[in-house]
Order: structure tokens, then sequence, then C-alpha cells
DNA sequence: GTAGAACCTATGGGTAACCCATAGGTCAAG
DNA sequence: CTTGACCTATGGGTTACCCATAGGTTCTAC
């Protein structure tokens, strides 16, 4: 089948699977007459299976080294399970900075219910904002 | 001050205050003989401002919008709380995408337990990962 | 058989907020 | 006058795609 259809049965778009297939998640045969790739059943597992790493955390470089694992004969299951072990923190980290963030936002809003808009002179932009401390900034993780 | 100078007062990186600038959020003078930007007491304070915006999850572009409304004379707040308000849910949004999937790779982990490291055949590459339903993938809305 | 639609290819640019490397100019101190 | 620390501009890298372009191919209808 060629690069739609595969998009089509799989639920992804069509840039999506060329995609994964110039990151080399995907080895479809080409058509020797026209250059077209040409994907098998195989490949259409192997696109439902990306999807479900994505669907759990994983990187396309990082499944692309599961793939390579398992193409080699190798169980890619102990690094799975590293690579999940050691995102999972992560997330987490991330979740905790967003919900940080959340706050600031909400605190920041419930606090400027009874400030004015000022204007700005040389030395204040908007005091809504200046009434906040600066210091350490956020670190974007996402 | 040169770019060093500013950007140690203001607690970060030579390279972010050169973005900032080129991103105009900063507008130095230039020595006329060296080219060098200069940086006065006024840009420390718009430094420190851009810092506190970020730390409210104010974007780059975002805040260029409200140095330039301030600039102008004009009061830069009602677009500050317009904008905050619309990034709220959407931090929300974000916040409750990752649970998920955190929520995923617990369930993940925990059902794994109990699972041996298969070796790869023409079928199956992971059983783990195919133990999981694909359908809807994530959006990254980071 | 041929026009046009619908598909394919490869390339390159865009996204966000920086970080890093490079090549070459500048400057203060010893 | 030579280091070494700093400055400049440029371009490439990060992530997982999306989109536009130019040009070749295949399918469908007339």
């Amino acid at each position: 089948m060629k690069v739609n259809e595969l998009a089509k049965r799989g639920g992804v778009t069509a840039e999506t699977v060329r995609h994964y297939a110039r990151e080399q998640l995907l080895a479809p045969q080409r058509h020797p007459d026209n250059g077209y790739q040409l994907f098998s059943d195989t490949d259409l597992e192997r696109l439902r299976f990306i999807q479900r790493a994505r669907k759990l955390g994983f990187s396309v470089a990082e499944i692309r080294d599961i793939l390579t694992h398992a193409d080699q004969g190798d169980s890619p299951c102990p690094l799975v399970r590293d690579l999940l072990a050691s995102r999972l923190p992560q997330i987490r980290a991330r979740i905790a900075e967003l919900e940080a963030l959340a706050e600031r936002m909400e605190q920041a809003m419930e606090s400027w219910q009874q400030m004015p808009d000022g204007s700005p002179d040389g030395h204040s932009v908007c005091r809504l904002i200046e009434s906040f401390p600066d210091a350490p900034s956020i670190k974007e993780t996402p």
C-alpha cells in the first residue's frame, strides 16, 4: 500500500507516515519504476506499535531504538522498562511545574481584581506584573 | 553596561539577553565605534519585567506585544489580563493531559511486573507495549 | 486518448526559547 | 604587545510534526 492508505488505516496523516519513514521507524520498499514507498501489513502493525508507544510517552528517537533492537532479534523490553521508569518522574516534575505556574497565574488574577489598569511611565510597564517577584525563572521542560 | 553585565545583574545568560535583543524585547543603544550593545538601567528594569512575565507564563512574543503597548504610552494591562485569562485553561488542559499520560505509564509499569521480556517475532515487537490500546494519540500541547 | 483530479516525490522552512560553535573584531592588563 | 576575556553576526541544533512548492505519476471520466 502507498503512503495515503497506510496513513488512513493507521489514523494518522500522510505527512506523519513520511516523517516516520524519514526517521527510520518505517522502512518501506520502493517501487522500482516510480520510487513510491510501498508499505506492507507488517508496516501497518509497526505503525500501530508506534502509536501505542507514543501514547505511553516514548519519543520518536526512543521508538527508533526500540524497533532497532527488535529488528536485530534482541528483546527491547528491558529498554522499554528502563525508559518508562526514568521518564515517569520527569513527567511528574513537569506536572508539578505546571501546577505551580497555574497557581501563580490564579493568584495573580485574583490579586489583580482590585488593581487598576495603570498607564506606563518611565519606570513601570504594568504594575500587575511588576507586583510579582522575579527570581529563578521557570524551566521549560516539556 | 554591556551584554555580560546586564545578564549577570538580571540572572540570565548573555545568550538570553542577546535573544531578547534580537526579538526586540530590549532595544539597546549601539556604541558608535565598535557596535557593542549598550544597556541602561531602564533595560535592566525591562529585563526584570520580562523575567516576571515569563514566570507568569507569557511567551516572548506576548511580552513583546505588552512592551510595545507600553512603549507607545498605552496601558498594556487589559491585554495582560486577557492573555492570562485565556492561557490559564490551556495550562490546566496540559496538566490534565500529562496526568493522563502519567497514569497510563503507571498502569503500564504495574501490569508489566508480571510479564516476561519476550523475544521479538515477525508480528510482535514488544508485548509490553502491544498490550496497550492505540486509538487517538496524544496531542502535544506544551 | 487525453484532460484533470488526486496522488506521489524531495526539499526547505516554520514552530518556542533559547543553547552552542565559529570566525573575526575589541579591549584591559601585565 | 600579547594574552585572555569579551564583543559581534551567522548558522545549526533541539521536538514532532505541518505546510508549501515544484515536478513526476496514476487514476478516472469523457
